[in-house]
DNA sequence: ATACTATCGCAATTCGTTCTCAATAAGGAT
DNA sequence: ATCCTTATTGAGAACGAATTGCGATAGTAT
């Protein structure tokens, strides 16, 4: 399996663009965040690697890992998107606490059936699915009514 | 079963709120829209009815649509939020087309129960989930690669 | 190396949402 | 019914995040 970077890079030379120093410092800074994030923790860390690298780069950034398949829309929240890097990893889904915001990942095939059977059923050629359970965590359920 | 107007009006009550002539504009349109809607097509709605509407009074009763369980923030979608009205409806999911955009309904009951089951194995008291399914739509699928 | 132009950083702009505040009106008390 | 208190409203300013325009910079092909 090819590495994020050259798969980066392939997409960049398909499509006809340059591959620049911002861009990969962006790809490499995406997979050290083994995590979810917005485009500021982005920024943020990018910053300390490149004191020059600007926000601008960053957005622009964004809809070409998005489109290479690098990344994806992870959830929104708190007035903005944020998102996961699912380059070699398996598919997995959300758990999130309403109340204190943290995030599990879970893994559940039954869903990817789900997907089959809806995309025969309404004539789509499923290509994914964003499956998001919520709820009170352990913690959070004491302080509730 | 109640209707949506007298649910809304026993939560306000139920807070202490003021029930008021925009506040039960807003919710009467949000049920004549049966679809997705965003803050602004709803806006231009109530524009119809009631000339001096605000935006501002329809953003600050969203909040309350939203906690009294009227409707639901749907998907995220060119930057905003679009909701739906859920009260008195099945639960659904959604599928959409990336191409197009369209948004097609579908009822699961398959997800409900992996919904238990993630909530039991991670110990949280699980409230609802978001189910998206995308990919391309019959007429979509002819234009791609 | 040179030329061409995509990409960059910076600043300005756009856009969705929230805030401010004077005017209004809901709802309890009289 | 009328008064009184104060939540709520409309209009527009303000805010912050996302996006874009522009001159400078730096990939890439020749």
């Amino acid at each position: 399996m090819k590495n994020e970077i050259d798969v980066f890079r392939e997409f960049i030379r398909n499509k006809g663009l340059r591959n620049t120093l911002e861009r990969e410092q962006v790809v490499k800074a995406v997979f050290s965040i083994h995590d979810h994030f917005d485009v500021d923790e982005l920024y943020l860390l990018l910053r300390k690697q490149n004191e020059k690298i600007s926000k601008a780069t960053v957005y622009r950034t964004i809809p070409l890992l998005l489109e290479s398949g690098l990344i994806q829309e992870a959830y929104f929240e708190g007035g903005h998107l944020h998102y996961e890097h699912i380059y070699g990893h398996d598919h997995h889904c959300h758990l999130r606490c309403v109340d204190c915001g943290k995030v599990l990942e879970f893994t559940e095939e039954t869903v990817r059936e789900v997907e089959q059977k809806i995309g025969e059923h309404y004539d789509f050629t499923v290509t994914g699915h964003k499956l998001e359970v919520y709820g009170y965590c352990a913690k959070c359920r004491v302080h509730q009514g």
